[in-house]
RNA sequence: GGCGUCGUGGCCGAGUGGCUAGGCUGGGCUCUGCAAAAGCUCCUACAGCGGUUCGAAUCCGCUCGAUGCCUCCA
């Protein structure tokens, strides 16, 4: 039986501000769409920390059973820049003098790439919003059509204060109009918008613009907010289960999500909406645009000045982990440090899991852990609880090899079975230090372990010191514990 | 200015009324030829002020501080 009917999955639903338990539309499936990124420069960490969040939940939901369609976009047309109504694809390829789609395919390689590296399970579709221009024209007909936005000069804008009237824009971000009208920026070329909270559905390009497409108003491009509605209704329905993305999404980007479907196809699009809070460095916001940010790839070589030496790619996850998702996380060196050594700790664990012996009874009740990890998870994807609980099982482990504390076969199966499924299916860890020693070299040291024993035996203080110091000289640590000696490659 | 979020022990980070996070760091003990590893153990905190309550980190109010959005942003 499927895990998911048994388990009582609760999620925090932005919309609500509670959490709520989770059902689907359609019992068994999942239909989750989350807003991806704008490939104009290298994903940075920020960016990084939302979309492994969104990982983690795809890989839990799929763990208890369900049936999942994860649709996450790429943004390939660009968005407006506030001084020169140039869109960002179309700078950044003026300024590295190349091709708007040679940008989108440099950076759309580069994200693939690391998030690879990072371990995330790919996406059921990952849709452009440059291969969705003509839906997203029959979605600005249809609210035309409804009376709900307005053509001026080649552009169209929703009308918000006319969907106002009947609808309430603000639902999700907790806005009201009225506050908005008295407190919206006057921004340089919005003029021909009727009021300044309307956003464009579709832009005019003017004679410098390269990105362009052609529509029944003008030669133009989609407007900010319209692309997701274009494709999550495309691909998971008019009322689809999750729609995901990073808390600075949630205004205006999501708001005007909401108000387009509403017009579109009078239901609300989404059921629960989820959002990944920041992660901020030096006491702020990642971003690109102020410069204050980290890349993955500075992270595995070690090359910034904030770090004191490089970490793997299983170790950044570890750290993303131990904070839950909907926290503001602090990146430092400090905590990707402390992260390091708990995920080798545990990663420690598991390779000695099969060295425990089974015995003739239990003296650890695991299905009562099994099931704290569940409800960590089940709790709207607890994860740094779940690691609470991992590193229970570390000292486990520690104790049953000791002979401690006693599992019967049958337990301990469950036992191994629930850590790797926690650790490698759900969390997405990998075993870097396994992987980086080779059977070659497993010989070498237990042979020269035998040697090391040898001399302790006769005492030879000396020639054992030695092997150990020249070993940890080379990154292999050696030890001893009751029943012999174990090393671990650094 | 408006709409939010947050303020937990040396550090990072869970926790929404009474019971416990967890990791890292540091101290002690056990084990060990020594060391490391491992185990046990100690350092027991909730920004401030007031209120509700038999009882609050947890609920309410105010103050202070931090931060996000309001313009593209994960």
């Amino acid at each position: 039986m499927e895990l998911y009917k048994t388990n009582q999955l609760k999620i925090y639903n932005s919309l609500s501000k509670s959490k709520e338990v989770f059902k689907p539309v359609l019992e068994g499936n999942v239909g989750m769409y989350v807003c991806g990124p704008t490939v104009y420069s290298n994903v940075h960490l920020g960016n990084v920390r939302t979309f492994m969040s969104f990982d983690l939940i795809f890989r839990y939901l799929k763990h208890l059973g369900y049936k999942v369609r994860y649709v996450r976009n790429i943004t390939d047309a660009g968005h407006l820049t506030d001084d020169d109504a140039e869109d960002k694809i179309s700078t950044k390829a003026r300024l590295e003098k190349i091709e708007p789609m040679e940008v989108v395919q440099k950076y759309t390689v580069d994200f693939h790439t690391i998030l690879q590296k990072l371990n995330f399970l790919p996406p059921s579709i990952e849709p452009t919003a440059t291969g969705h221009i003509i839906e997203q024209i029959e979605i600005i007909k249809d609210i035309l059509d409804k009376g709900m936005a307005y053509e001026i000069n080649g552009s169209v804008y929703f009308d918000v204060l006319k969907y106002n009237e009947t609808e309430n824009y603000g639902i999700l971000s907790g806005r009201n109009v009225e506050d908005t009208i008295e407190n919206t920026r006057v921004l340089d070329g919005q003029s021909e918008k009727k009021n300044p909270q309307d956003f464009a559905l579709w832009k005019k390009a003017d004679e410098s613009h390269i990105m362009r497409w052609p529509s029944p108003w003008s030669d133009g491009f989609p407007g900010w907010h319209l692309e997701c509605s274009a494709m999550s209704t495309k691909y998971l329905g008019k009322t689809f289960d999750i729609h995901g993305g990073g808390m600075d999404l949630k205004f205006p980007h999501h708001e005007c999500e909401i108000a387009q479907s509403k017009v579109n196809n009078h239901v609300n699009p989404v059921n629960y909406w989820m959002h990944a809070n920041m992660l901020i460095l030096n006491g702020q916001k990642m971003s690109k645009s102020t410069g204050n940010y980290i890349l993955p790839n500075e992270i595995f070589t070690g090359e910034n000045s904030i770090l004191s030496k490089p970490f793997s790619p299983s170790a950044t996850r570890f750290f993303m982990f131990q904070a839950n998702y909907r926290s503001i996380l602090d990146f430092t060196s400090t905590g990707l440090e402390a992260s390091e050594k708990g995920y080798i700790k545990l990663m420690e664990a598991i390779q000695k899991l099969n060295k425990i012996e089974t015995s003739s009874s239990s003296s650890i009740d695991i299905k009562v852990w099994k099931q704290k990890c569940y409800d960590a998870m089940n709790d709207d994807f607890n994860s740094p609880v779940l690691i609470a609980q991992l590193f229970e099982a570390v000292k486990f482990v520690n104790l049953l090899i000791e002979n401690k504390e006693t599992l019967v076969a049958e337990d301990l199966e469950e036992f191994k079975l629930t850590i790797n499924e926690f650790v490698f299916d759900v969390l997405g860890l990998q075993d870097e230090e396994q992987e980086g020693s080779s059977d070659k070299i497993s010989g070498v040291v237990e042979m020269l372990i035998n040697m090391r024993k040898e001399a302790r035996d006769n005492k030879d203080w000396a020639l054992s010191d030695k092997i150990r110091d020249e070993l940890a000289a080379l990154g292999i640590q050696l030890k001893d514990g009751k029943d012999g000696t174990t090393f671990s490659v650094n």
